[in-house]
DNA sequence: GTTTAAATTAAACAATCGTTTAACTTTGCG
DNA sequence: CGCAAAGTTAAACGATTGTTTAATTTAAAC
């Protein structure tokens, strides 16, 4: 894969930004242009086209997205333990590739265009079997129980923290979360809690 | 509220599908009034802008996405199966209410358009307290815990439920859902359960 | 310093966007 | 029927869209 220069990578983290707060189609070449102080040209010259734009965003973020859960998958913890900070670690990536994730969120369920998300696909795969081998163990410990769709437990984390921020007006009005930071704060504690909390007790929660 | 003739709730309906399938930017008027067999004027007419249209679809939709949970509080059940039933219904109306929920998802996030939102705050907050009433008598019963908050268990649910329609292509291949009938039937089934599950451990769940 | 390729620019391109206009048809009422 | 209002149409509007062009500047190599 080819490296990008420094005005590529400005190009890609502007683009990032709108097509996340914008949508793809409301947001315009001429935009990202202005922000990104380039000539709209340019971005023709770099990418392609738009759509190739979004292509190279897309990829370019996804193979930062894989999990690194070596170290806790050998650490000498509880089950219980290491599920809540496998979690931890989970949501922080996510919040950290909010925009990406937002983005794949309307691309992934839009019948627009057909940009290629194997790459995605094969990263959920891969972090899911890794989720996998964690239930599994605390299994044959007898900490968690057997009939748990394992397969779901992304979804339940990631589906309840994006949607906790899709909806950020209605729970900044709810909790009284005026300011970002008693927002980001309360994702940080609350939300994050809520999360583990219902996570743990769905894997040791008999029948 | 003026109501809306036959022609009005045909736009309004292929309006729903084309916003939820490809974005709002992503619809254009010609788009709509083609698949809609009118002349691309006829929404300026009726609703005085695509913009406009917009609202009043929101609108519309919005007024029949209360819960109608009356006669379920009053009936004489264990408060989990009480419980049970709320997500049962919950679920079904989020499904049945799909296109309009994947369009509210992008624009309350979407810092494009400021259309008026509050109904829908309105409509989450009087659901929210009817939850909280059934999660306080299965308290003051001893069935549930007290540590819970309850304001994330409808993100909890729907977040869940949308996220899993949001990576419909993923879990079609993970689960070889090929076939629309058995994607449907994975999402009634085990994907439904599993959110009763997950609802009902967190409620039970003592620590 | 000359040459060659890469980077950058303003301008123009055709296509599409949402909206308006003005003419025409249909409908309903007296 | 006659007439006014509502419904419907094709065409045109100016603005914006993504992309391409051709000219110019910058950078690197010899």
């Amino acid at each position: 894969m080819t490296e990008f220069n420094e005005k590529q990578i400005e190009i890609l983290q502007v683009a990032e930004k709108l097509f996340a707060d914008k949508g793809f189609d409301g947001t315009s070449v001429r935009d990202i242009a202005k922000i990104a102080n380039i000539n709209v040209a340019m971005i023709s010259y770099y990418f392609g086209s738009k759509e190739k734009l979004l292509e190279a965003l897309v990829l370019h973020r996804i193979s930062s997205m894989r999990l690194h859960l070596e170290t806790l998958y050998q650490e000498n913890i509880s089950p219980l333990l290491k599920m809540e900070k496998l979690i931890d670690y989970y949501i922080s990536q996510v919040n950290k590739n909010k925009s990406i994730y937002q983005i794949l969120h309307f691309e992934f369920s839009s019948q627009k265009r057909e940009i290629d998300l194997t790459a995605f696909t094969e990263v959920k795969k891969n972090n899911l079997k890794l989720i996998e081998n964690i239930v599994l163990e605390g299994q044959q410990q007898g900490f968690f129980q057997h009939n748990v769709n394992v397969a779901l437990l992304p979804t339940t984390i990631i589906g309840c923290f994006l949607h906790f921020h899709m909806n950020k007006p209605y729970y900044q009005e709810l909790f009284d979360l005026k300011t970002e930071q008693s927002f980001e704060s309360y994702v940080r504690n609350e939300l994050t809690q809520h999360i583990q909390k219902t996570i743990k007790a769905l894997l040791v929660y008999e029948n």
